[in-house]
DNA sequence: CGCGCTGTTGAAACTTGTCAAAGTTTGTGG
DNA sequence: CCACAAACTTTGACAAGTTTCAACAGCGCG
């Protein structure tokens, strides 16, 4: 089904990647390379792949061959549980990473969904492997990715672990706002990619829990919701929100 | 304080460290190396430090400059949120690695907590990025590890996003039971490091939830539990607990 | 040997989940 | 381009699970 949507009017050929031309190199993986060094990513990183809404850049079980960089558009992480159950793991934006959960087992252990059209960039691992054992900043931005992402994940299970619903949905919006403003865009007006579900699903609560949290914010003047799209009218109190009481 | 306690009856020099001798050699990061491979890294791995229960290895804020190897002992860590509440994020059994949230930013984003006394080998980052431009199952197997830690977050995320009370507590058990395994102790058998509070916190529930369940699982048969000490009775309904109804 | 930390248990309160119904938007096919 | 169906969202009432508060017991360190 990926396979089947990569074949896009758009041909691979014409996607010709370089990492040295795109506008996303201080956010993505070539940051704080010399020019140099970038342009030779560029050998590296040759393909780009695009994905309709809906479909799956790769999915649990799959054998680890490449990392991705999110050129465009909106992933989600889904990981399974046995009985059905399943859990939003990450939101990943423009500039991010995917794919650095199968490097441990060599086969992916969660489901990765584009939320929108997207386009990946894709980054054999082997060959990343051997370039970062030549360039030792290369290494090093790498490590602080997966570092990053390690600490990511635990700003998460705090949040998931003692925050309650509005702390939850509060440090989520602020979250956001603070990625899009590191993007160029606005932090206080923007358009939500996923469902009150996977929303509900990334922060343990039900969507008719989220949904009710975003009209008692609304109710309460901190911000305006209408179905995805999101103003933060009140962003110092949102932020006050999240770690300390309803004040 | 750590470095207080780090001075201990036996001195540092008697503690010179050996990867090529450690019995953990095949938990640890000299997994998968050749022998030959191995005796590099002790050169790398040169210092060993002893913690006192209690004692810090590293806290939020600190410079990160070294991972660390848990010899013996174990260990936990926390983040603190700004108003005073802190998560546990992790407990760490002998052959683990800690400190890879300090990559990242060059400073360690949580505490790292001996549970017990415990014993810590100091592995200096930079040198051990050296060591893996040249070594490459080095470099692909610290790659393993960080990918494995990512993992396990996401495994830890999906417990708090979408267990309840009884599933986290079965699900720690059952991995506790497994870790003790691969380390050569009883699968069925132990001893609890961690108060009721610590696992409370790092599966997201109150100290007194913790007890409950315990108690509960204690009445129906499931497990035998006196103060830290855990005798598993019936793993298979333990586990089947984890994923799925009460059945 | 006692004080403090840790653990257990009960009852009440609170937060979130569940179930249900209705409204809104989006996408598709005629 | 409209109509319809499907997916998503909102809201209410009630139920369930977990926390809070409180009292007490046990163990272990000094």
């Amino acid at each position: 089904m990926a396979e089947h949507l990569a074949v896009h009017p758009i041909t691979i050929d014409k996607l010709r990647v370089a990492c040295s031309t795109c506008g996303l190199k201080e956010l993505c993986l070539p940051m704080g390379l010399t020019n140099d060094e970038v342009s030779r990513l560029d050998s590296l990183v040759s393909l780009r792949k695009m994905f309709r809404k809906g479909a799956l850049a790769y999915r649990a079980g799959d054998s680890f061959e490449a990392l991705y960089a999110l050129r465009s558009g909106f992933f989600k992480t889904t990981v399974l549980l046995e009985d059905g159950r399943d859990q939003v793991t990450g939101f990943s934006m423009a500039g991010e990473l995917l794919g650095m959960d199968g490097i441990g087992t060599d086969a992916h252990t969660c489901d990765a969904v584009a939320l929108e059209d997207s386009e990946l960039c894709v980054i054999p691992f082997s060959r990343l492997e051997d370039m970062s054992r030549e360039l030792h900043s290369l290494q090093s931005h790498f490590h602080k990715v997966m570092s990053r992402e390690i600490v990511r994940d635990h700003g998460v299970m705090m949040l998931l672990g003692s925050m309650r619903a509005e702390e939850r949905l509060a440090a989520f919006l602020g979250n956001l706002s603070q990625r899009f403003t590191a993007r160029g865009y606005s932090a206080s007006d923007f358009y939500l990619r996923m469902t009150r579900e996977e929303i509900g699903s990334y922060l343990g609560l039900k969507l008719e829990t989220v949904s009710r949290v975003f009209s008692k914010f609304q109710a309460d003047g901190l911000i305006s919701v209408q179905h995805k799209h999101v103003v933060i009218i009140d962003i110092p109190r949102l932020r006050q929100l999240v770690a300390g009481r309803t004040c």
